[in-house]
DNA sequence: CGGCCCCCATGATCCAGATCAACGCAACCG
DNA sequence: CGGTTGCGTTGATCTGGATCATGGGGGCCG
């Protein structure tokens, strides 16, 4: 008896970083025995029954599956399952097997591609809603790792398929999101292609502050839990280099670094002019 | 003078840029001598009325068409139209109304994207086979400027949804071109944020060898129309920088300038390593 | 609690490539 | 024909961001 979502899932890689917490990890797969029952375990039994656990996700309405109606949510729920990863765990490696598509249903991934002698280039943070792990070949064309405590809801390739077979809608779907990733590759292009430090740190930082939760004043607080490693990879520049940037913003009254790994933008417009053009 | 396919199209635009040397362009398609009619104009000629003209076409097993068999290319020739255009002139503009799809036939196309101060960054080269202004909205969301004489063979955006209606096959063939373009996009970006200078300029070199014709001891001759600026603007660099990148290689012996714009790799090896890491 | 480790911040210095400047050359033109 | 214009090349100089070096602070563990 599980929640109906708990198979072995071959398809999911696993830790190869940081050693990845397996009480996290059994704490959400019920594979530690029928009887034993945790209390997140009883809550997502409860919702199994209540409701699909697509129908009450998250990211019900992003991604691939805001392409279904409600009726049709369970077929997702049937070919899908959730987990948790920790920071520094691999969702798909780049030239693995592709077995799996994910969404990203809370957490931060960096994704990256390296270079035969170990560069590596990251090409974007995946935040909630977002699709991971398309790939039109049979293998993973990058890396997504987690940046931060996360969950993926995972979509096993083959059913999948057989799914977007059965609804049209799911096709034109994928279209889309695939070139929506054409046109933020070309962002990323046009940003390491001709814009300075400050352009590009106030770039990046307004793309996700247009997903962020606003205060109370409607400024947007964003959620920076990458390394300046991995931000810096991000942009094309070095952590020392972001760090200068951040202070002489801050500096300047633009933004204030409230808790920790946050960053309010006090004033959006100035800030949008620095994104397209410094100074 | 042209081959009998030209009707004004009014999806075509028109130069605005350069004005585009109607002499040059006639020395391009007449460069093997100054007669009335050459033999390539007699021989299109004699095609377009024995078969369709996509059936004889140059590129006729690339791009779209290569997803339909020989029986329904004339279904391909009924929507779509050749024509010539000079170096300057654009065949698509960011942000105006997609009409139509194109695939160059012969000639070279600089692909760009313009910053609202001006900056304009080039997303790529096309080369014959490749198909240009797919765009998933209703614009254009770039600029496609011929940078050598060219021709392009424009399929009305209508006809072309229909026949995609009618030919699955086709379906398939436009995701995998997107996807494509989308892998071209990364390794741009991988160029961008974590290649030097002459990995770049190698890089890109190679690139273009892979599709460019070989002399008789098998070293490509790769052609470079473009202006060292139109270069730079792909990789991120100066006139300058290229000029110097190209006269070390050449010091090296990697590579002697032939014709005028004509570059022939002649160390393969060497050069793939460069591509990748410098020095 | 103290020690360790990792990340961040900040100052000092360096350097690849940008920028500035000058010239050569070819195409074009009156 | 000489003048003009635009691109390419080359040299001199500048500079934004990389690199190097140091210190500080927070999380984790014994």
């Amino acid at each position: 008896m599980d929640v109906g979502e708990d198979q072995s899932m071959s398809f999911f890689v696993e830790a190869n970083g940081q050693p990845g917490r397996g009480d996290d990890r059994q704490g959400f797969l019920a594979n530690t025995g029928p009887h034993v029952q945790t209390p997140i375990q009883t809550q997502l039994q409860a919702q199994a029954q209540a409701a699909p656990r697509c129908l009450r996700c998250a990211v019900r309405n992003e991604g691939l599956c805001a392409a279904l109606p409600a009726g049709e949510l369970p077929e997702l729920t049937a070919i899908s399952r959730n987990r948790d990863v920790g920071a520094g765990e691999m969702v798909t490696i780049e030239g693995q097997d592709a077995d799996a598509v994910f969404t990203l249903v809370s957490g931060m991934l960096k994704i990256y591609k390296t270079l035969p002698d170990g560069r590596e280039q990251i090409t974007g943070f995946a935040t909630p809603g977002d699709v991971v792990g398309l790939a039109f070949g049979s293998c993973y064309v990058y890396t997504a790792e987690a940046v931060a405590p996360s969950t993926v809801c995972g979509m096993v390739r083959r059913g999948l398929h057989g799914l977007v077979d059965r609804k049209p809608r799911l096709q034109g779907r994928l279209l889309s999101m695939l070139s929506a990733e054409l046109t933020a590759a070309q962002d990323q292009i046009l940003m390491l292609g001709c814009k300075n430090a400050t352009e590009r740190v106030c770039t990046f930082l307004l793309a996700l502050a247009r997903r962020a939760p606003k205060d109370e004043q409607g400024r947007p607080v964003v959620f920076l839990p990458m390394k300046k490693l991995d931000m810096g990879g991000y942009l094309g520049l070095r952590p020392e280099t972001i760090s200068r940037v951040l202070r002489s913003l801050e500096t300047k009254g633009l933004i204030t670094r409230t808790r920790s790994a946050h960053i309010r933008i006090d004033d959006l417009d100035t800030f949008g002019d620095l994104a397209v053009a410094a100074e």
